[in-house]
RNA sequence: GGUCCCAUCGUCUAGCGGUUAGGACACCGGCCUUUCACGUCGGUAACAGGGGUUCAAGUCCCCUUGGGAUCACCA
Protein backbone atom coordinates (compact mmCIF):
# COMPACT_ATOMS: atom_id res chain seq x y z
CA UNK A 1 0.00 0.00 0.00
CA UNK A 2 1.67 2.89 -0.68
CA UNK A 3 1.91 6.11 1.35
CA UNK A 4 -0.86 8.86 1.33
CA UNK A 5 -0.36 12.32 0.09
CA UNK A 6 -2.76 15.25 1.27
CA UNK A 7 -2.14 18.65 1.39
CA UNK A 8 -3.61 22.16 3.15
CA UNK A 9 -4.18 24.83 0.32
CA UNK A 10 -5.20 28.17 1.56
CA UNK A 11 -5.53 30.95 -0.57
CA UNK A 12 -3.95 34.12 0.61
CA UNK A 13 -6.73 36.70 0.84
CA UNK A 14 -6.68 36.69 4.78
CA UNK A 15 -4.94 35.37 7.94
CA UNK A 16 -5.56 31.65 8.90
CA UNK A 17 -9.04 31.50 10.44
CA UNK A 18 -10.39 28.73 12.56
CA UNK A 19 -12.01 26.84 9.76
CA UNK A 20 -9.02 26.31 7.79
CA UNK A 21 -6.88 25.61 11.06
CA UNK A 22 -9.32 22.81 11.58
CA UNK A 23 -9.36 21.47 7.75
CA UNK A 24 -5.29 21.58 8.11
CA UNK A 25 -4.93 20.07 11.20
CA UNK A 26 -7.36 17.10 9.71
CA UNK A 27 -4.72 17.07 7.14
CA UNK A 28 -1.70 16.80 9.48
CA UNK A 29 -2.82 14.42 11.80
CA UNK A 30 -3.89 11.97 8.96
CA UNK A 31 -0.22 12.40 7.77
CA UNK A 32 1.75 12.19 10.40
CA UNK A 33 -0.88 8.92 11.39
CA UNK A 34 0.20 7.30 8.49
CA UNK A 35 3.62 8.45 8.17
CA UNK A 36 1.93 10.00 4.62
CA UNK A 37 3.30 13.47 2.91
CA UNK A 38 1.69 16.85 4.29
CA UNK A 39 1.96 19.62 1.47
CA UNK A 40 1.25 22.93 2.09
CA UNK A 41 0.22 25.07 -0.87
CA UNK A 42 -0.63 28.56 -1.94
CA UNK A 43 -3.69 29.08 -4.07
CA UNK A 44 -2.82 32.19 -5.35
CA UNK A 45 -4.23 32.51 -8.92
CA UNK A 46 -6.52 34.94 -8.40
CA UNK A 47 -3.70 37.56 -8.65
CA UNK A 48 -5.29 40.69 -7.99
CA UNK A 49 -6.80 39.21 -4.52
CA UNK A 50 -3.99 37.39 -2.99
CA UNK A 51 -0.77 39.30 -0.86
CA UNK A 52 2.16 38.56 0.54
CA UNK A 53 1.02 39.77 3.90
CA UNK A 54 -1.61 37.02 3.64
CA UNK A 55 0.80 34.22 2.95
CA UNK A 56 3.15 35.56 5.76
CA UNK A 57 0.11 35.56 8.26
CA UNK A 58 -1.33 31.51 7.00
CA UNK A 59 2.47 30.48 7.52
CA UNK A 60 2.57 31.95 10.82
CA UNK A 61 -0.60 30.43 12.03
CA UNK A 62 0.55 26.56 10.89
CA UNK A 63 3.77 27.41 12.64
CA UNK A 64 2.13 28.52 16.41
CA UNK A 65 -0.02 25.41 15.81
CA UNK A 66 2.86 23.23 15.11
CA UNK A 67 1.14 22.12 11.78
CA UNK A 68 4.68 21.40 10.31
CA UNK A 69 4.37 20.39 6.39
CA UNK A 70 6.87 17.82 4.32
CA UNK A 71 6.62 19.54 1.16
CA UNK A 72 6.16 23.16 -0.10
CA UNK A 73 4.83 25.84 0.16
CA UNK A 74 4.00 25.74 -3.18
CA UNK A 75 2.67 28.36 -5.26
CA UNK A 76 0.29 28.32 -7.69
CA UNK A 77 1.26 31.84 -9.15
CA UNK A 78 4.13 29.79 -10.29
CA UNK A 79 3.01 27.57 -12.66
CA UNK A 80 0.39 29.57 -14.87
CA UNK A 81 2.63 27.87 -17.84
CA UNK A 82 1.53 24.27 -16.90
CA UNK A 83 -2.09 25.20 -16.82
CA UNK A 84 -1.59 27.04 -19.52
CA UNK A 85 -0.43 23.81 -21.54
CA UNK A 86 -3.12 21.72 -20.04
CA UNK A 87 -5.86 24.22 -21.51
CA UNK A 88 -4.62 23.98 -24.41
CA UNK A 89 -4.50 20.14 -24.34
CA UNK A 90 -8.22 20.26 -23.58
CA UNK A 91 -8.83 22.93 -26.13
CA UNK A 92 -7.20 20.17 -28.91
CA UNK A 93 -9.13 17.25 -27.75
CA UNK A 94 -12.42 19.30 -28.16
CA UNK A 95 -12.80 19.01 -24.40
CA UNK A 96 -13.42 22.50 -24.36
CA UNK A 97 -14.24 25.33 -26.21
CA UNK A 98 -13.38 29.26 -26.82
CA UNK A 99 -16.59 31.45 -25.10
CA UNK A 100 -16.91 34.86 -26.52
CA UNK A 101 -19.68 35.81 -23.97
CA UNK A 102 -19.13 39.00 -22.29
CA UNK A 103 -19.00 39.14 -18.82
CA UNK A 104 -21.80 41.58 -18.81
CA UNK A 105 -24.39 39.84 -21.14
CA UNK A 106 -23.50 36.23 -19.00
CA UNK A 107 -24.26 39.03 -15.53
CA UNK A 108 -27.66 39.75 -17.27
CA UNK A 109 -28.37 36.67 -18.41
CA UNK A 110 -27.60 35.09 -14.63
CA UNK A 111 -29.85 37.65 -12.95
CA UNK A 112 -32.55 37.37 -15.43
CA UNK A 113 -32.53 33.54 -14.57
CA UNK A 114 -32.64 33.96 -11.07
CA UNK A 115 -35.16 36.09 -11.02
CA UNK A 116 -37.69 34.14 -13.06
CA UNK A 117 -36.61 31.13 -10.89
CA UNK A 118 -34.56 29.00 -13.53
CA UNK A 119 -31.17 27.98 -12.47
CA UNK A 120 -28.53 30.34 -13.67
CA UNK A 121 -26.23 27.82 -15.85
CA UNK A 122 -24.37 28.80 -19.08
CA UNK A 123 -27.22 28.72 -21.90
CA UNK A 124 -23.98 27.22 -24.25
CA UNK A 125 -24.28 30.06 -26.69
CA UNK A 126 -21.14 29.15 -27.60
CA UNK A 127 -20.42 25.30 -26.49
CA UNK A 128 -20.63 24.51 -30.27
CA UNK A 129 -19.36 27.77 -32.26
CA UNK A 130 -15.99 25.67 -33.47
CA UNK A 131 -13.17 27.31 -35.03
CA UNK A 132 -9.71 28.64 -33.68
CA UNK A 133 -8.78 32.26 -32.28
CA UNK A 134 -9.84 35.17 -34.28
CA UNK A 135 -8.21 37.14 -31.96
CA UNK A 136 -11.63 38.38 -30.16
CA UNK A 137 -11.23 38.35 -25.80
CA UNK A 138 -12.53 34.85 -24.58
CA UNK A 139 -12.65 32.50 -21.83
CA UNK A 140 -12.37 28.87 -22.42
CA UNK A 141 -15.03 26.79 -21.05
CA UNK A 142 -14.68 23.34 -19.79
CA UNK A 143 -17.23 21.15 -22.21
CA UNK A 144 -19.22 19.29 -19.36
CA UNK A 145 -21.02 15.87 -20.22
CA UNK A 146 -25.12 16.75 -20.23
CA UNK A 147 -26.26 13.83 -18.98
CA UNK A 148 -25.21 11.00 -16.94
CA UNK A 149 -24.05 11.08 -13.31
CA UNK A 150 -21.23 11.68 -11.12
CA UNK A 151 -20.47 10.30 -7.76
CA UNK A 152 -17.86 9.90 -5.28
CA UNK A 153 -17.70 8.04 -1.82
CA UNK A 154 -16.64 10.71 0.76
CA UNK A 155 -14.75 9.49 3.80
CA UNK A 156 -17.11 11.85 6.00
CA UNK A 157 -20.13 12.00 4.02
CA UNK A 158 -20.52 8.54 2.57
CA UNK A 159 -21.90 8.48 -0.95
CA UNK A 160 -22.50 11.52 -2.74
CA UNK A 161 -24.00 11.70 -6.32
CA UNK A 162 -25.13 14.54 -8.99
CA UNK A 163 -26.59 14.25 -11.99
CA UNK A 164 -24.47 15.63 -14.82
CA UNK A 165 -27.39 17.71 -16.40
CA UNK A 166 -26.98 20.05 -13.25
CA UNK A 167 -23.56 21.00 -13.98
CA UNK A 168 -22.61 23.74 -16.27
CA UNK A 169 -19.66 24.25 -18.24
CA UNK A 170 -17.09 25.98 -16.09
CA UNK A 171 -14.93 28.63 -17.30
CA UNK A 172 -11.37 26.99 -17.07
CA UNK A 173 -9.29 30.38 -18.21
CA UNK A 174 -10.05 33.93 -17.86
CA UNK A 175 -10.15 36.35 -20.58
CA UNK A 176 -6.63 37.27 -19.59
CA UNK A 177 -5.40 33.85 -19.76
CA UNK A 178 -5.19 33.37 -16.58
CA UNK A 179 -6.67 29.75 -15.04
CA UNK A 180 -9.32 29.64 -13.01
CA UNK A 181 -9.31 27.71 -9.16
CA UNK A 182 -11.70 24.53 -9.78
CA UNK A 183 -9.23 23.29 -12.70
CA UNK A 184 -5.86 24.58 -11.30
CA UNK A 185 -6.74 22.53 -8.00
CA UNK A 186 -6.93 19.47 -10.33
CA UNK A 187 -3.88 19.69 -12.45
CA UNK A 188 -2.03 20.19 -8.71
CA UNK A 189 -3.32 17.50 -6.79
CA UNK A 190 -2.58 15.33 -9.66
CA UNK A 191 0.39 16.61 -10.30
CA UNK A 192 1.82 16.41 -7.20
CA UNK A 193 -0.02 13.01 -6.69
CA UNK A 194 -2.29 13.58 -4.27
CA UNK A 195 -4.33 11.01 -2.60
CA UNK A 196 -6.77 12.75 -0.52
CA UNK A 197 -8.37 15.72 0.00
CA UNK A 198 -9.57 16.82 3.10
CA UNK A 199 -11.09 19.95 2.44
CA UNK A 200 -14.34 22.19 3.86
CA UNK A 201 -17.66 20.83 2.93
CA UNK A 202 -18.45 24.11 0.97
CA UNK A 203 -16.65 22.03 -1.83
CA UNK A 204 -18.83 19.50 -2.26
CA UNK A 205 -20.49 21.23 -5.08
CA UNK A 206 -17.34 21.63 -6.54
CA UNK A 207 -16.29 18.22 -6.52
CA UNK A 208 -18.67 16.63 -9.47
CA UNK A 209 -17.27 19.41 -12.11
CA UNK A 210 -13.54 18.52 -10.47
CA UNK A 211 -13.98 14.62 -11.19
CA UNK A 212 -15.14 15.66 -14.88
CA UNK A 213 -11.51 17.70 -15.33
CA UNK A 214 -9.90 14.80 -14.02
CA UNK A 215 -11.54 12.21 -16.10
CA UNK A 216 -10.91 14.82 -19.09
CA UNK A 217 -7.28 15.88 -17.92
CA UNK A 218 -6.67 11.36 -17.92
CA UNK A 219 -5.74 11.86 -14.30
CA UNK A 220 -6.64 9.17 -11.16
CA UNK A 221 -9.20 10.72 -8.85
CA UNK A 222 -8.40 11.01 -5.50
CA UNK A 223 -10.64 10.13 -2.46
CA UNK A 224 -11.95 12.99 -1.00
CA UNK A 225 -13.22 13.76 2.88
CA UNK A 226 -15.13 17.25 3.30
CA UNK A 227 -15.42 18.02 7.21
CA UNK A 228 -18.45 19.91 8.01
CA UNK A 229 -18.28 23.68 8.52
CA UNK A 230 -17.47 25.79 12.01
CA UNK A 231 -20.41 27.57 12.87
CA UNK A 232 -21.07 30.59 14.97
CA UNK A 233 -23.60 30.67 18.21
CA UNK A 234 -26.32 31.78 16.00
CA UNK A 235 -25.65 28.50 13.83
CA UNK A 236 -24.54 30.96 11.11
CA UNK A 237 -20.91 30.24 9.23
CA UNK A 238 -18.83 31.66 11.71
CA UNK A 239 -17.41 34.81 10.94
CA UNK A 240 -16.10 38.07 12.70
CA UNK A 241 -19.50 38.53 13.60
CA UNK A 242 -19.02 36.02 16.02
CA UNK A 243 -15.92 37.30 17.58
CA UNK A 244 -12.32 36.83 16.37
CA UNK A 245 -11.95 34.22 14.01
CA UNK A 246 -7.77 34.52 13.29
CA UNK A 247 -6.05 31.93 15.16
CA UNK A 248 -3.50 34.57 15.49
CA UNK A 249 -6.28 36.68 17.40
CA UNK A 250 -6.39 34.09 20.06
CA UNK A 251 -2.67 34.00 20.88
CA UNK A 252 -3.24 37.56 21.19
CA UNK A 253 -5.76 36.71 23.50
CA UNK A 254 -3.39 34.60 25.78
CA UNK A 255 -4.51 31.49 23.77
CA UNK A 256 -2.11 28.41 24.20
CA UNK A 257 -1.08 26.30 20.61
CA UNK A 258 -1.90 22.72 22.42
CA UNK A 259 -5.52 24.15 23.69
CA UNK A 260 -6.20 25.57 20.17
CA UNK A 261 -5.27 22.20 18.66
CA UNK A 262 -7.26 20.37 21.51
CA UNK A 263 -10.20 22.14 20.94
CA UNK A 264 -10.36 22.33 17.25
CA UNK A 265 -9.77 18.74 17.01
CA UNK A 266 -12.74 17.59 19.17
CA UNK A 267 -15.27 20.04 17.42
CA UNK A 268 -16.57 17.65 15.07
CA UNK A 269 -14.33 14.49 16.51
CA UNK A 270 -14.46 12.41 19.31
CA UNK A 271 -12.87 9.36 20.53
CA UNK A 272 -15.19 7.93 23.32
CA UNK A 273 -15.78 9.97 26.28
CA UNK A 274 -11.92 11.59 26.25
CA UNK A 275 -11.36 15.41 26.06
CA UNK A 276 -7.95 16.10 26.54
CA UNK A 277 -5.93 14.69 23.82
CA UNK A 278 -1.79 15.53 23.84
CA UNK A 279 -0.38 15.83 19.92
CA UNK A 280 0.81 12.50 20.69
CA UNK A 281 -2.35 10.35 21.33
CA UNK A 282 -4.33 12.75 18.69
CA UNK A 283 -1.86 11.73 16.01
CA UNK A 284 -2.50 7.83 17.82
CA UNK A 285 -6.30 8.42 17.96
CA UNK A 286 -7.02 10.32 14.98
CA UNK A 287 -9.74 8.98 12.01
CA UNK A 288 -10.85 11.04 9.16
CA UNK A 289 -13.47 8.27 9.45
CA UNK A 290 -14.47 9.12 12.53
CA UNK A 291 -14.80 12.98 11.97
CA UNK A 292 -18.82 13.84 12.09
CA UNK A 293 -21.06 14.55 9.44
CA UNK A 294 -22.84 17.57 10.98
CA UNK A 295 -21.60 21.19 11.44
CA UNK A 296 -20.50 22.44 14.72
CA UNK A 297 -20.89 25.56 16.78
CA UNK A 298 -17.49 27.41 17.90
CA UNK A 299 -17.69 27.32 21.70
CA UNK A 300 -15.43 30.02 22.94
CA UNK A 301 -15.94 28.59 26.39
CA UNK A 302 -14.95 25.47 26.26
CA UNK A 303 -11.56 26.52 24.39
CA UNK A 304 -11.11 28.31 27.38
CA UNK A 305 -11.78 25.85 29.70
CA UNK A 306 -9.31 23.96 28.23
CA UNK A 307 -6.85 26.74 27.75
CA UNK A 308 -7.16 26.73 31.15
CA UNK A 309 -6.59 23.15 32.29
CA UNK A 310 -3.26 23.69 29.72
CA UNK A 311 -2.07 26.56 31.54
CA UNK A 312 -3.17 24.58 35.02
CA UNK A 313 -1.13 21.76 34.01
CA UNK A 314 1.57 23.65 31.99
CA UNK A 315 5.65 23.74 32.27
CA UNK A 316 6.14 26.62 34.32
CA UNK A 317 9.17 28.05 32.21
CA UNK A 318 7.66 28.00 29.21
CA UNK A 319 4.64 29.87 30.43
CA UNK A 320 6.82 32.52 32.17
CA UNK A 321 8.72 32.85 28.32
CA UNK A 322 4.76 33.22 26.98
CA UNK A 323 4.21 35.50 29.32
CA UNK A 324 7.08 37.97 28.76
CA UNK A 325 5.51 39.70 25.62
CA UNK A 326 2.52 40.38 27.81
CA UNK A 327 3.89 41.76 30.62
CA UNK A 328 5.57 43.66 28.35
CA UNK A 329 2.62 45.42 26.90
CA UNK A 330 1.95 46.14 30.47
CA UNK A 331 5.15 48.16 30.60
CA UNK A 332 7.14 45.31 32.61
CA UNK A 333 10.29 43.20 32.50
CA UNK A 334 11.05 41.16 34.82
CA UNK A 335 14.44 41.00 33.92
CA UNK A 336 14.81 44.27 35.49
CA UNK A 337 13.89 43.55 38.85
CA UNK A 338 11.10 42.30 41.90
CA UNK A 339 10.36 38.49 42.48
CA UNK A 340 11.61 35.66 40.35
CA UNK A 341 9.08 34.93 37.13
CA UNK A 342 8.86 31.26 37.44
CA UNK A 343 7.60 31.83 41.09
CA UNK A 344 5.17 34.21 40.13
CA UNK A 345 4.00 32.05 37.23
CA UNK A 346 3.33 29.20 39.65
CA UNK A 347 1.08 31.25 41.86
CA UNK A 348 -0.71 32.20 39.28
CA UNK A 349 -0.83 29.05 36.98
CA UNK A 350 -4.47 27.40 38.52
CA UNK A 351 -6.41 30.71 38.57
CA UNK A 352 -5.88 32.44 35.33
CA UNK A 353 -7.77 31.06 32.13
CA UNK A 354 -5.04 33.06 29.56
CA UNK A 355 -1.89 34.30 29.57
CA UNK A 356 -3.73 37.58 29.29
CA UNK A 357 -5.31 37.01 32.83
CA UNK A 358 -1.75 35.93 33.92
CA UNK A 359 0.03 39.04 33.00
CA UNK A 360 -2.81 40.88 34.89
CA UNK A 361 -2.54 38.46 37.83
CA UNK A 362 1.15 39.29 37.77
CA UNK A 363 1.14 43.13 37.67
CA UNK A 364 1.34 43.69 41.14
CA UNK A 365 4.54 41.68 42.04
CA UNK A 366 6.76 43.68 39.69
CA UNK A 367 4.50 47.12 41.29
CA UNK A 368 6.66 48.48 44.27
CA UNK A 369 4.38 51.63 44.86
CA UNK A 370 1.25 49.87 44.40
CA UNK A 371 -2.10 51.90 44.70
CA UNK A 372 -4.89 50.41 46.86
CA UNK A 373 -8.16 49.54 45.90
CA UNK A 374 -10.31 52.86 47.55
CA UNK A 375 -13.53 50.42 47.94
CA UNK A 376 -11.35 47.84 49.14
CA UNK A 377 -9.86 50.00 51.90
CA UNK A 378 -12.65 51.62 53.03
CA UNK A 379 -14.52 47.97 54.12
CA UNK A 380 -11.05 46.28 55.06
CA UNK A 381 -8.99 48.72 56.72
CA UNK A 382 -10.18 49.37 60.38
CA UNK A 383 -8.52 51.66 63.10
CA UNK A 384 -7.16 48.91 64.83
CA UNK A 385 -5.56 46.92 61.52
CA UNK A 386 -2.04 48.81 61.25
CA UNK A 387 -1.44 47.67 64.57
CA UNK A 388 -2.33 44.07 63.86
CA UNK A 389 -0.25 44.13 60.53
CA UNK A 390 2.63 45.99 62.58
CA UNK A 391 2.57 43.36 64.96
CA UNK A 392 2.55 40.97 62.04
CA UNK A 393 5.89 42.44 60.38
CA UNK A 394 7.49 42.74 63.51
CA UNK A 395 7.32 38.81 64.01
CA UNK A 396 8.00 38.22 60.25
CA UNK A 397 11.44 40.12 60.92
CA UNK A 398 12.40 38.35 63.24
CA UNK A 399 11.36 34.98 62.51
CA UNK A 400 13.86 32.63 61.02
CA UNK A 401 12.69 31.07 57.58
CA UNK A 402 10.77 32.83 55.15
CA UNK A 403 9.24 29.93 53.40
CA UNK A 404 5.01 29.16 53.09
CA UNK A 405 4.79 27.10 55.67
CA UNK A 406 7.29 29.05 57.88
CA UNK A 407 5.30 31.96 57.09
CA UNK A 408 1.72 30.40 57.92
CA UNK A 409 3.02 29.55 61.28
CA UNK A 410 4.03 32.95 61.86
CA UNK A 411 0.21 34.15 60.74
CA UNK A 412 -1.19 31.50 63.25
CA UNK A 413 1.27 33.03 66.45
CA UNK A 414 0.23 36.49 65.84
CA UNK A 415 -3.50 36.07 64.93
CA UNK A 416 -3.01 33.86 68.09
CA UNK A 417 -1.05 36.49 70.70
CA UNK A 418 -3.47 39.03 69.62
CA UNK A 419 -6.55 37.28 69.80
CA UNK A 420 -8.15 37.23 66.49
CA UNK A 421 -9.15 35.48 63.61
CA UNK A 422 -7.63 35.27 60.27
CA UNK A 423 -10.29 37.17 58.64
CA UNK A 424 -9.45 40.25 60.67
CA UNK A 425 -5.82 40.65 59.35
CA UNK A 426 -6.07 38.66 56.17
CA UNK A 427 -7.69 40.89 54.12
CA UNK A 428 -5.94 44.14 55.04
CA UNK A 429 -2.25 42.37 54.35
CA UNK A 430 -3.63 40.84 50.99
CA UNK A 431 -4.40 44.76 50.24
CA UNK A 432 -0.71 45.85 51.59
CA UNK A 433 0.76 43.36 49.32
CA UNK A 434 -1.50 43.47 45.95
CA UNK A 435 -3.57 46.39 46.52
CA UNK A 436 -7.06 44.83 46.08
CA UNK A 437 -8.70 42.20 47.30
CA UNK A 438 -8.17 38.95 44.32
CA UNK A 439 -4.66 37.69 44.64
CA UNK A 440 -3.46 34.24 45.14
CA UNK A 441 -2.68 33.10 48.75
CA UNK A 442 -0.85 35.67 51.03
CA UNK A 443 1.29 33.10 51.93
CA UNK A 444 2.82 32.48 47.67
CA UNK A 445 2.73 35.83 47.63
CA UNK A 446 5.07 36.67 50.53
CA UNK A 447 7.28 33.58 50.14
CA UNK A 448 7.60 35.33 46.12
CA UNK A 449 7.85 38.54 47.11
CA UNK A 450 10.86 37.83 49.85
CA UNK A 451 10.85 38.68 53.32
CA UNK A 452 12.11 42.21 52.63
CA UNK A 453 10.03 43.45 49.82
CA UNK A 454 6.74 41.99 51.85
CA UNK A 455 7.86 43.45 55.62
CA UNK A 456 8.62 47.23 53.10
CA UNK A 457 4.87 46.94 51.67
CA UNK A 458 3.85 46.46 54.89
CA UNK A 459 5.38 48.72 56.62
CA UNK A 460 4.12 51.26 53.70
CA UNK A 461 0.60 50.03 53.87
CA UNK A 462 0.74 50.61 57.76
CA UNK A 463 1.97 54.45 56.85
CA UNK A 464 -0.72 54.84 54.21
CA UNK A 465 -3.58 53.51 56.54
CA UNK A 466 -2.64 55.28 59.71
CA UNK A 467 -2.05 58.46 57.54
CA UNK A 468 -5.08 58.03 56.37
CA UNK A 469 -7.43 57.70 59.51
CA UNK A 470 -6.06 61.01 60.25
C1' G B 1 -35.60 28.97 -6.51
C1' G B 2 -32.35 24.38 -8.38
C1' U B 3 -28.72 21.06 -6.49
C1' C B 4 -26.04 19.01 -2.45
C1' C B 5 -25.17 18.21 2.79
C1' C B 6 -26.92 17.81 7.81
C1' A B 7 -30.38 16.70 12.35
C1' U B 8 -29.14 13.20 20.54
C1' C B 9 -29.19 18.17 26.54
C1' G B 10 -28.20 25.66 25.36
C1' U B 11 -23.12 23.93 23.09
C1' C B 12 -19.37 19.80 21.74
C1' U B 13 -20.47 14.78 21.67
C1' A B 14 -20.96 8.89 23.20
C1' G B 15 -24.45 5.58 21.17
C1' C B 16 -23.38 1.70 15.81
C1' G B 17 -31.70 -2.81 17.22
C1' G B 18 -32.84 -4.39 23.53
C1' U B 19 -29.15 1.57 27.77
C1' U B 20 -32.34 4.19 34.23
C1' A B 21 -29.85 7.61 26.76
C1' G B 22 -23.39 8.31 29.09
C1' G B 23 -19.37 12.20 29.23
C1' A B 24 -17.58 17.36 28.69
C1' C B 25 -18.36 22.93 28.54
C1' A B 26 -21.80 26.38 30.44
C1' C B 27 -25.46 26.98 34.34
C1' C B 28 -27.48 26.02 39.56
C1' G B 29 -26.57 24.08 44.58
C1' G B 30 -23.16 21.66 48.75
C1' C B 31 -18.10 20.95 50.49
C1' C B 32 -13.06 23.06 50.76
C1' U B 33 -11.21 28.14 51.98
C1' U B 34 -7.70 34.38 54.38
C1' U B 35 -9.74 36.72 48.77
C1' C B 36 -10.27 35.04 43.71
C1' A B 37 -9.73 30.76 41.58
C1' C B 38 -8.61 25.44 41.62
C1' G B 39 -10.44 20.91 43.37
C1' U B 40 -14.50 17.89 44.83
C1' C B 41 -19.74 16.12 45.43
C1' G B 42 -24.60 16.66 43.51
C1' G B 43 -28.49 18.83 40.23
C1' U B 44 -31.36 20.97 35.89
C1' A B 45 -31.21 19.65 30.69
C1' A B 46 -31.68 15.98 24.58
C1' C B 47 -33.14 11.57 20.74
C1' A B 48 -37.33 17.77 15.55
C1' G B 49 -42.32 15.60 13.73
C1' G B 50 -44.95 11.73 11.12
C1' G B 51 -45.16 7.13 8.75
C1' G B 52 -43.11 2.38 7.98
C1' U B 53 -39.54 -2.37 8.83
C1' U B 54 -38.96 -5.37 13.39
C1' C B 55 -40.87 -9.27 18.97
C1' A B 56 -38.01 -4.64 19.89
C1' A B 57 -35.89 1.89 16.83
C1' G B 58 -32.07 7.41 19.23
C1' U B 59 -30.03 3.48 16.15
C1' C B 60 -32.61 0.88 9.46
C1' C B 61 -36.08 3.04 5.25
C1' C B 62 -39.47 7.04 3.44
C1' C B 63 -41.84 11.77 3.94
C1' U B 64 -42.30 16.48 6.40
C1' U B 65 -40.03 20.33 9.00
C1' G B 66 -35.78 22.91 10.27
C1' G B 67 -30.69 24.39 9.50
C1' G B 68 -26.42 24.89 6.36
C1' A B 69 -23.63 25.00 1.75
C1' U B 70 -23.40 26.11 -3.27
C1' C B 71 -25.08 28.01 -8.02
C1' A B 72 -18.58 34.03 -10.26
C1' C B 73 -13.80 35.56 -15.78
C1' C B 74 -13.35 34.06 -5.97
C1' A B 75 -10.93 30.25 -3.73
Amino acid sequence: MSKIRLRFAPSPTGYLHIGGARTALFNWLLARKTGGTFILRIEDTDVARSTQESVDAILQGMEWLGLDWDEGPFYQSENFPLYKEKVQDLLAAGKAYRCYCSAEELEAKREKALAEGRKPKYDGTCRNLGGSDDGRPFVVRFKAPQYGVTSFIDLIKGPISFNNEELDDLIIQRSDGTPIYNFVVVVDDAIMGITTVIRGDDHINNTPRQILLYEALGYAVPTFAHVPMILGSDKTRLSKRHGATSVMAYRDMGLLPEAMINYLVRLGWSSGDEEIFSREELIEKFSIEAVGKSAGVFNPDKLLWLNAHYIKTGDTERLAGLLLPFLAERGIDPASGGPDLQAVVKTLQERAKTMLEMADGAVFYYTPELSYDEEAVAKQIKPETSSYLQSLTTALKAGPEFSHDGIESIFKEVCAGLGIKMGQIGPAVRIALSGGTVSPSIYEVMEVLGKEETCRRLERAIARFTAGQG
